[in-house]
DNA sequence: CCCGGTTACGACCTACGTAATAATT
DNA sequence: AATTATTACGTAGGTCGTAACCGGG
């Protein structure tokens, strides 16, 4: 058996079954990883893959449980790579984070400026999608950290932190009669053509939530991935918009007025995560402390503890996340 | 990095920072080690070891942390093996224990039987040794198991259960005054010589306890590692023994008389252990299971899952475990 | 001077790529 | 017919073992 083999393996499963795509992949030919993939089943005298004819149609259940393992075994041996590396040069690696538009756009800049200055050798690297994406491209070890506010649950081997809370502001040009109010209620706001982020993105969940349990139709007329897109249309006068709060700067956006929504919508709360298992170097700790004054070393240590078991007490039961 | 890599450094640190030890156990060559060693180091960028001019010396701080990790990935590369055997032949295989000759002697020997009729095709491989060197040898991976009584907690990596108590019975040659009593005391019996387990044996520290705590001093004369040995000197007359109950069989040692000694002396607790991280075949199961019937699958898989983790609610608080 | 680690070299092996072949959609 | 896996084969790299070479205690 050789790591060769194990990585041939996954990368098979990875590339759905496809031979020719996991060497494509690998910048190796796919004779070799479909004669590896022989040779190992033949070390260990089981089928990994069902084959109908030359095709490789599903993975057996022996192969489901060696994967999963062989999975375990490649990262660690990357940990120790990084280990290595961490070592021997702890400045310098890279860094690369998978995000949503609204984090890139307005909360990580700062966060980024303040990393290059104390790691200028360690090369950053920011991938955009949706929660989905971004959870995914951590789970598969394609990005060290996933940073997004919703769907994050749902891969069993990524560890989630909670980082902040944030609101909304309802956005209009200048001038509209939902600027008069101190602080408008849901019934007035959805007298108004709604503009926000598509379905799945940026605590939208939360913002459906909040008008179906007040038995409310939103009528919303347009979505987008990010508010930049969104405030555009705001100012064509398609309607209202509702945005995170984050996202309004009113030095920038001087033809768009802005209302705190707090009291409209429940805040939501923006995670970061990480695959389980991965070793964090130094400046993977400092870029989360970063992003996250509470997430200490120590902290985050005890997550991934706490974290190699099912459910116990949630750490941040106490903690008083920051607030936007 | 190659994974034979990786067990030559495990090897090397096994072997006390002897290559040529090393090189022995893996039936290979020393310069192959060392030259393995190297590449690895040139590979990682750190050195793994400490050196004064050619002789391993130390182990570095970063060799620590990494010889961790290649041992955790070797352990897990082992469990796909195993997972594979399981598969393709899960009747056949092989079972090492080690164990105590008490247990070996008395308390394995229906287990084995029943075993063997299960699977007659798993080899089976027994070792004695003390429970430091059995717990070793279950840390090391050299046996699946380790069944003993005292000092199994010392070993971070292995997976610790309780399989049942037992008492203890003092032994005499037919005849003797301590047997007219029903329940004779501790102040009764120190007044003779007494005959039992060297020290970190077969519960000999709860003896030890019992005395200590009425501030009785037992008057040790002969001590041995087991009880067969023990009866043949209580036979000489050397003194009473205080043997586990199990040990006296009435049948057999018609020529010694046995009283029930529990109400002297805290029960003690035989447990069983394997390394963490390893693969548990069906076989391994079953003969946990027939060793302590408490323990079926489900348990024993709880037990891994919490115990990843640093201690939560003990799951065997409520078992009533079989007490001999 | 012996024990233990490194260097040097040669043999064998095997992983990998190219090219041709077969099978499945 | 196009896509994709297997087979065949040659090469290049690397692992391993033998043998000779040094450094400490």
């Amino acid at each position: 058996m050789k790591l060769q083999q194990l990585r041939y393996l996954c990368a098979i499963v990875k590339n759905n079954l496809n031979v020719t795509a996991a060497a494509g992949r690998l910048y190796t030919s796919q004779p070799g990883i479909s004669k590896q993939i022989r040779l190992l089943e033949d070390e260990l005298g089981v089928q990994l893959f069902e084959r109908s004819g030359k095709q490789l149609t599903d993975i057996t259940t022996a192969g489901r449980a060696i994967i999963d393992r062989a999975e375990c075994a490649l990262v660690t041996i990357e940990s120790i790579r990084q280990l290595a590396c961490e070592f021997s040069n702890p400045q310098s690696g890279s860094l690369s984070i998978a995000t949503t538009h609204t984090q890139a756009r307005y909360v990580l800049p700062p966060v980024i400026r303040a990393f290059r200055q104390n790691y200028s050798g360690v090369g950053l690297e920011m991938h955009q999608g949706n929660p989905e994406q971004i959870s995914e491209m951590a789970a598969s070890g394609v990005v060290d950290f996933a940073i997004a506010t919703e769907a994050m649950e749902y891969f069993e081997d990524l560890v989630m932190m909670p980082c902040y809370h944030w609101n909304r502001a309802i956005i209009t040009p200048c001038g509209h009669p939902l600027m008069e109010m101190e602080t408008p209620t849901l019934d007035s706001v959805v007298q108004y053509p709604i503009l926000t982020y598509v379905f799945g993105l940026t605590g939208r969940s939360n913002l459906d939530m909040a008008f179906k349990s007040k038995n409310l139709t939103a009528n919303v007329v347009f979505t987008a991935t990010d508010a930049d897109v969104i405030k555009t249309y705001v100012r064509l006068g398609l309607g209202v918009g509702i945005v995170a709060k984050m996202a309004y700067d009113s030095r920038i956006d001087t033809d768009l007025c802005a209302i705190d929504a707090s009291h409209l919508f429940e805040p939501s709360t923006t995670k970061i995560g990480f695959r389980r298992g991965m070793f964090l170097r130094g400046y993977h700790y400092d870029f989360i402390r970063l992003f996250s004054s509470h997430l200490t070393r120590d902290v985050v240590d005890a997550v991934v503890k706490a974290g190699s078991n099912e459910a116990r007490e949630d750490p941040f039961d106490k903690v008083v996340l920051q607030v936007y």
